[in-house]
DNA sequence: CTGCATCCAACACGATACTG
DNA sequence: CAGTATCGTGTTGGATGCAG
């Protein structure tokens, strides 16, 4: 594809990456348990023991955690309904939903490249010796 | 732009996120290095001195492991010129260019939330006494 | 200049136990 | 059911020194 760069400096990406509070969002694309619960979150709001199922592998302290950084950042909403026993749903916000697309993003790269970086990385690990 | 999500049910985001090597590209991109190096990489090819000034902060262990991750799957090549002192080059694949698209996504993501995202967090942090 | 190996501190994460 | 607190551990990452 997009081989004969004789002009390699023509790709704009960005300026500045750390400056402008990328970091943010890295850290919360590259954190399995927050993507998980965001997908899952995307189809409808759930509970915590809900979610706690839905996401197989998380502990109830990691699942606190995302969920507090997310509603810290607004990207959740925690709701408490005064029941016996108490019952909290969390849903995505506005901005919640807008990072779905993100995530969607993410993933279609990934199935688009999967292949070849796997074979990539099976060369490599065969010319490792 | 996408707001007005009235059926918060018909967001079929994915239905693999673990399952799909979604994983790897989430190592890849949470990670401040990667990230940096191949924006770095996209406005051209680098020596890894250049690199290590350019990538600042860096260290040279973690440069090196950055990159060798990158060229193990196929997303930079490494060059060497047989010359003293000893020169090394590094590129951008197609692929590895391909991920740079996926970098801008992120960064026009922060970018637009940045503010709201920074509001949200002060009032939460501020109703925390 | 480029790269690898070792040592060491910090932190993230999981498991567990306990409260409302 | 929902959430907090504590402890043990494994991985990450920086600093340093040495080699090609």
């Amino acid at each position: 594809m997009s081989a004969g760069h004789t002009d390699v400096t023509t790709d704009p990406v960005v300026s500045c990456a750390e400056e402008c509070g990328v970091r943010d969002v890295q850290d919360r694309l590259g954190d399995k348990w927050t993507v998980h619960v965001v997908v899952e979150l995307a189809s409808g709001p759930r509970r915590f023991r809900e979610l706690q199922r839905l996401v197989t592998g998380v502990s109830q302290r990691m699942l606190t955690f995302t969920l507090r950084r997310l509603e810290r950042d607004g990207l959740v909403t925690r709701t408490v309904y005064p029941t016996t026993p108490p019952q909290v749903e969390y849903e995505l916000t506005g901005t919640g939903h807008s990072m779905t697309h993100l995530i969607k993003q993410l993933i279609d790269w990934s199935l688009d490249h999967r292949a070849v970086i796997g074979r990539a990385r099976e060369e490599w690990d065969a010319k490792q010796t």
